[in-house]
DNA sequence: TATCTTCATAAGTCATGGCTTATTATAAGC
DNA sequence: GCTTATAATAAGCCATGACTTATGAAGATA
């Protein structure tokens, strides 16, 4: 499975967005995520699991803790991706119009 | 389920990307897919039913075809939702290399 | 009208994924 | 050293989702 894959599907869980977009308003213990999120630790270590393997957070040991923050450049590959079909989209609405009109 | 929840759940599957990539390039009918993509046409159906509920794609009819195209504001939610973090990512970037500079 | 194409839907199968409780390992504090 | 806190892993459960084949509806073509 590619990066790419790995970064999708690790944002397309509701829960395990909420962790994240927490993560990276600041850095985050597991058992904050855990108290501030309705499931349990253990559902919360696996979804920082998937998170850290999309190479979307980063994990340093801080006794007997784990902070959790986000990888600076995790979300590098969705920007880009979402790059390249950005002007396609515009030149997908334009000829759109340019459609919509000329069938009038 | 918000269209932010359907938009990523959409784009998570390898295949309906493929799909929306093949789309986003240019328009399709259900059969080209077909004919593109190793799988059923009623799994490509499926596939274009869950981009549509996200707004990620629009369908036509054309004739007994239905041509498939990019909703030209598909991606935006994407991309707002991506925004909220890019500056937020940088920042975290900051201060994670000052941190490791001042750790030296 | 009969046939062929195109596409959506129905129904069923199977794997995956998100959750739980139980357990274990490691570090901190008394 | 013993207990408490923290977090990862194991095992099992259950819902969801991605696929298949079968079928039916609607338009094109002869």
């Amino acid at each position: 499975m590619t990066y790419e894959d790995k970064m999708f599907a690790a944002l397309a869980d509701p829960t395990r967005r909420a962790i994240f977009e927490r993560v990276a308003e600041r850095r985050h213990s597991v058992a904050e995520l855990a108290r501030a999120i309705p499931v349990s630790q253990p559902a919360i270590s696996q979804h920082l699991k998937v998170l850290k393997e999309a190479r979307l957070v980063r994990d340093e040991p801080s006794g007997a803790r784990r902070i959790y923050s986000v990888d600076p450049e995790g979300l590098g590959p969705l920007r880009q991706w979402l790059e390249r079909f950005w002007g396609d989209q515009l030149a997908a609405f334009k000829t759109a119009v340019e459609g919509r009109n000329n069938r009038k």
